[in-house]
DNA sequence: TTGAAAATTACACTGAGTGCGATATCAATA
DNA sequence: TATTGATATCGCACTCAGTGTAATTTTCAA
């Protein structure tokens, strides 16, 4: 008699324990030998060594060797996309994300994010992948919003706001590395937020504007 | 005599030509090998040999596989960046950008643009290496706003300007790209920009919509 | 207990990218 | 013309990332 699979969520039993335990020994390794020795120095051979495993058993947890740290940022596009999808009804879609950056990042341990941020800027191409990342949030985020503001003549517009917000939360994240963490990651995030308002929205809309003139 | 080396540019001599023309033709034989078998399955070393040089002298040429594609968007950036210093002081920044991406995107060949958009997606390295680009060409663009709009106060601001008007160029040609090139790459970015004010700069967009409910 | 599925491993292979050093070519000068 | 320095070209050997395959072990359910 199948015992209904449904329990699949709660004690998957020893294998799922097992394969967590491993994908975290894997993290920690690589996370330790990169800040020891820098990203490229730091081999998956090392990597496989210091988490007790083999160099292939690495390839059957992670896809390739940036996918350490990319996993390490992986569920922020879904927290964002799960707030915005709990904000009222009537709030401007730029400040219901606004609110949920805020609140996810502020759940986030600083003291890693400046490290990881550290990391990434090492190389090139895990830099370009974490670009690519905050893509994959981007529509993640967009899906989200059509959910919620589900005009389809807005999608555009829509697609293009979640771009933005990508893209202050990204901006953001970046002064607060830079600034080494001084100020709360909240606060560098709604002062970008509220520059942006200032640049977009308000400039007097008394000036003639969009004008199809060639130069 | 020495001929005032001032002349730099215009014709630098046998070197300058040959290197020109070996450059073209790594780009060439990359292009072509990427589009008959896959830019995966397209080897460094039948480029290399397509264009009649040693596999060594590729890497002289390109510091990687990559760069043959990210090279022919490289100029992009500057050249939006240079119509935006030429745009009308009073202008909105957003109205400049968006009037400086149509007339650059209008002078690209629009058929290799779908190739290269097609190829770039073949490839998830590249696909994030591309996206990466599109930072650098944020950063660029930025640089030209801050000569334009010097306040210091607005810093901030612009930078997510040029961070919307680089993902409203992005947004556009993907779909662009996907649309197969039928409706005109300038529209196509009008229509984005559009949609952008229209979703952004009016004060309560969420209740006047004309709700055009599909499925 | 048994059998399927999942996890782990070794081995061999391809291909990207680098370091090094040798040689060839160009461009200018004595 | 010979010399010289910078720029190009090339071959070789190397490291390392990532894959294919096939064999073995472990978990788990019937």
């Amino acid at each position: 008699m199948p015992k209904r699979d449904v329990r699949e969520g709660l004690s998957e039993g020893l294998r799922e324990r097992k394969r967590r335990g491993t994908q975290q020994r894997i993290t920690d390794a690589g996370l330790r030998l990169f800040i020891e020795k820098g990203y490229d120095a730091a081999t998956i051979d090392e990597i496989a060594a210091a988490a007790g495993i083999s160099r292939r058993t690495f390839f059957y947890y992670f896809k390739s060797k940036d996918e350490i740290l990319l996993s390490l940022q992986s569920g922020m596009g879904e927290m964002i996309a799960d707030e915005v999808r709990r904000a009222p009804p009537d709030a401007r879609p730029l400040d219901a994300i606004r609110d949920a950056v805020v609140k996810v990042c502020a759940s986030i341990h600083t003291d890693d994010m400046i490290a990881i941020d550290r990391l990434m800027r090492s190389s090139e191409a895990v830099q370009a992948r974490k670009q690519a990342s905050y893509v994959q949030h981007e529509e993640t985020l967009f899906a989200a919003l059509r959910e919620r503001w589900p005009d389809p003549a807005r999608s555009t517009g829509l697609r293009l706001v979640a771009m933005l917000a990508i893209g202050a939360t990204r901006l953001s994240s970046d002064m607060f590395s830079r600034e080494g963490g001084r100020r709360p990651i909240g606060e560098v995030l709604r002062d970008c937020f509220r520059d942006l308002e200032t640049e977009i929205a308000s400039p007097c809309p008394s000036l003639a504007s969009s004008a199809t003139e060639g130069g």
